[in-house]
DNA sequence: CGACTTGTTGACTCCGAAGTGTACTTACCG
DNA sequence: CGGTAAGTACACTTCGGAGTCAACAAGTCG
């Protein structure tokens, strides 16, 4: 189906096989998720035996928190808040995050994140995140109900537009970042605008667009 | 578990039957997808015996099928789309179909797009809101790659906001629409202003929000 | 009442995938 | 060149969940 090598595989150092596999892993996790990935499609992704997999890892679950702490890690490495909040350097590191590791990015949070046994890590994650985007805006806005609301969705608006810029072919990376920053920053201002009970002629605006 | 009935449940004609163990199936598969989700759950959750599922379906994944037809039919019903795109009356479908069965609406949105034996129906209804949206942003859009991100990203971005509001209990029901409305008008505006290169100080904005 | 239908129980088969062991090759490195 | 580590082949065991069957119990309706 994809690149199978009926040779008898190159011969790697320990450590090198092992990232090799996560590699593999985390593509072959990202296309349906945990249960629905067996061993033997990540052995194949990686272009070796079942077995081998034992040899770096206790079990699948185990491979699979493995898979997941790595990007994890790499996900805390960019986007590091210094109690700062979501800021612009947030985006710019789940960004980069993303380019580094396509299939990562969506494992984390479009599969991983729905799991009930493996979300608390990464739920952890976007909990921080979700946190920070509150107490910038709860500032602005001043219904409590609405201000969760914005928070708890900017963050994701922030995912899902650098999923849509992945599926899209990641045109234009130059400006990728402040687009997205863009949307984000539309979805809050949408939070502000509807809580002064809409100033602005949306509906207009909506059906008037074309 | 939940609210587990050892007693020899309550005796129901069948059609009403099915009905019940598709709303229980719903809630089910919600939790976890189609793989990570067992025959003996559903029955849990309905409050019956895994035998009986096999006296309305076929096999787990004609169940399933079943499920998904289902919340698409309501989908369909809710937010048909007379080639006029995407307007309001979409997120007022959206919506509505969310508030009549917030399980099945994250199912679909969160589970079945992502599981690729099943994405296909789905995928479907989601590719024609796409379009829609893309016809009227590529009025305003002149840039084509970003067009087509943006209109990729505007049905997301309803789909997530509605799910942050069922998460955050479905506050101010009567407004949620129009506040969804703004997210999206949000995220559109972002890709018409940074279209433009950036006219808006929207780094300044974002920082110094609080 | 008596038949039918909905339900339960507990057994059973089947299958795919997880996980293990052993014996056999072969690349690489000191 | 020889040993070790990386890799293969294949033959298992185990286990959970899908799917089936038969016997039995109890509401409901003609």
């Amino acid at each position: 189906m994809i690149g199978e090598k009926p040779l008898p595989a190159r011969r790697l150092p320990r450590a090198q096989r092992r990232d090799q596999i996560l590699a593999a892993a985390t593509e072959a996790f990202a296309r349906s998720g945990f249960a629905a990935t067996s061993l033997d499609d990540i052995a194949a992704e990686a272009g070796i035996t079942r077995v081998i997999l034992y040899r770096h890892f206790d079990s699948k679950t185990d491979m699979y928190q493995a898979v997941l702490d790595r990007m994890c890690a790499r996900l805390d490495a960019n986007v590091e808040e210094p109690v700062g909040g979501f800021t612009d350097a947030s985006v710019d590191g789940l960004l980069a995050a993303a380019i580094e590791s396509p299939a990562g990015f969506r494992l984390l949070f479009q599969h991983a994140l729905r799991e009930p046994e493996f979300k608390e890590r990464i739920e952890k994650f976007r909990a921080d995140i979700t946190a920070a985007a509150y107490l910038q805006i709860a500032a602005v806005v001043p219904d409590r109900a609405l201000a969760r609301w914005a928070a708890q969705l900017a963050p994701v608006v922030a995912i899902e537009a650098i999923i849509a810029w992945l599926d899209a072919g990641q045109p234009d990376p130059a400006k990728a970042a402040a687009r997205i920053r863009q949307a984000v920053m539309g979805v809050i201002g949408a939070a502000v605008a509807s809580d002064v009970d809409c100033p602005l002629p949306h509906h207009a605006r909506m059906e008037g667009i074309s």
